[in-house]
DNA sequence: AATGCGGGGTC
DNA sequence: GACCCAGCATT
C-alpha cells in the first residue's frame, strides 16, 4: 500500500525540525507562513527569533507592525508579516476549519490546509511545490492544473491516521528524495508506484520566466545621527529605505534636499523576476536622520548603505555610529 | 492564466 | 546563469 510505504519511510527519515509534532495552532501558522516560498533551512532561525519575541498570538497582537517587520527583516516577502499581524488582530483565537482559515489574509489553499490538518486534524490535503512535483512524477503528468492536483492529493489522503502527519510526509519526500534535480529514485519508498521514474525530470514541466533589468539611482543623505530613511511603497512595502528613483531625477531630488551628492559606486541586487542596478549617490546632510539599525530594512538598502559608508569613510567622514 | 513580491541555495 | 523554494494577492 502506497500510504503505508510513505508513512513508514517518513518515520525513519524525517528531518528534525523545530515545528515537528507541534500542536499549537499559532506556532504551526507561523511556520507555514515563514515557509511560503522559503527553504526550511532559511526559515528556521527566523522561526526561533520570531517566537522568542512574539511567543503567542496575543503577544503578536499587542506589537506594532514595525516591531514585527523588524524581526521579519531579511527573510523576504514582507507582506507575509503584515498579513500575520492582521490575522493576530482579527480574532482572539484562530478559526479551526479549512474554509474559515482560507478567508484569513495571507492564507491561501496551501497554508489553510496545512494549518487545518496539522493543528486541527481536518482531513484536507495540503498541496505545495513538493507535493505538486511528487504527484506529477507519480502519475507522469507534465502540466497538472492546481485543481487536478488538489483532487489527486485528496484522493491519496488516508482515511485513518493523522492527516497533518500525512501532509508533512508527502512534502518531506518531495524535499529530500523527490527533489527537483537529481531525485533519489532508488531510495524512494514510492518507487514501485511511480509512473514517472524513467524520466523524473520531465515532470512537471518547468515554466519559463523572464527576468527584466531595472536601472535606478539611490540617494544616501548622511546626517548627524543617521541617514534619511523613508517608508517604502510597493516593493518592500512596510520597510524603510533610502530614496530610489530613475537616475534622471537625481538633480531634482538633490535640489529638494539642498545637497550636492557624489557618486559613490554601484549596487546590483537580484530578485526573482528583476535584476536591479543602482547607481548610489551620497551627501552630507543637515538633517538628523535615523539610525538604520533601528529600522527594518531590505537587503538592498543594506548594500546601498554599506557602499555609501565605505566611500564616506575613505573620504574621512566619521560614521554617525561612532559619534 | 499571468504577474509582482525577497532572499538564498544549488548546480 | 537558471532554477526553485512547505505561496498569496491581484488583475
Amino acid at each position: 500500500m502506497l500510504q503505508e510505504a510513505l508513512l513508514a519511510w517518513y518515520e525513519g527519515a524525517k528531518r528534525p525540525l523545530p515545528w515537528r509534532g507541534e500542536k499549537d495552532p499559532y506556532r504551526i501558522l507561523l511556520s507555514e507562513v515563514l515557509l511560503q516560498q522559503t527553504r526550511v533551512e532559511q526559515a528556521v532561525p527566523y522561526y526561533r527569533r520570531f517566537l522568542e519575541r512574539f511567543p503567542t498570538l496575543k503577544a503578536l497582537r499587542e506589537a506594532s507592525l514595525e516591531e514585527v517587520l523588524r524581526v521579519w527583516a531579511g527573510v523576504g516577502y514582507y507582506r507575509r508579516a503584515e498579513h500575520l499581524h492582521r490575522v493576530s488582530q482579527a480574532a482572539e483565537t484562530l478559526p479551526r476549519s479549512y474554509e474559515e482559515l482560507k478567508e484569513l489574509p495571507g492564507l491561501g489553499p496551501y497554508t489553510a490546509a496545512a494549518v487545518a490538518s496539522m493543528a486541527f486534524g481536518e482531513r484536507v490535503a495540503a498541496v505545495d511545490g513538493n507535493v505538486r512535483r511528487v504527484l506529477a512524477r507519480l502519475f507522469a503528468l507534465e502540466s497538472p492544473t492546481p485543481k487536478a492536483l488538489q483532487a489527486l492529493a485528496q484522493a491519496l489522503l488516508p482515511e485513518e491516521g493523522d492527516p497533518g502527519v500525512w501532509n508533512q510526509a508527502l512534502m518531506e519526500l518531495g524535499a529530500t528524495v523527490c527533489r527537483p534535480k537529481r531525485p533519489l529514485c532508488p531510495a524512494c519508498p514510492l518507487g514501485a508506484f511511480c509512473q514517472g521514474q524513467k524520466a523524473p525530470e520531465r515532470y512537471p514541466k518547468a515554466r519559463a520566466r523572464a527576468k527584466r533589468e531595472e536601472r535606478l539611482a539611490a540617494l544616501v543623505l548622511w546626517g548627524r545621527k543617521g541617514v534619511y530613511l523613508e517608508p517604502q511603497k510597493g516593493r518592500f512595502q512596510g520597510l524603510y529605505g533610502v530614496p530610489t528613483f530613475p537616475e534622471e531625477e537625481l538633480g531634482a531630488r538633490a535640489r529638494a534636499f539642498g545637497v550636492e551628492p557624489s557618486y559613490v559606486g554601484e549596487v546590483r541586487h537580484e530578485l526573482t523576476h528583476r535584476r536591479l542596478f543602482l547607481r548610489v549617490y551620497a551627501a552630507l546632510w543637515e538633517g538628523e536622520g535615523v539610525d538604520p539599525k533601528a529600522k527594518p530594512l531590505p537587503k538592498l538598502t543594506e548594500k546601498v548603505l554599506r557602499q555609501a559608508e565605505a566611500f564616506l569613510a575613505h573620504a574621512g567622514v566619521v560614521p554617525f555610529q561612532d559619534a
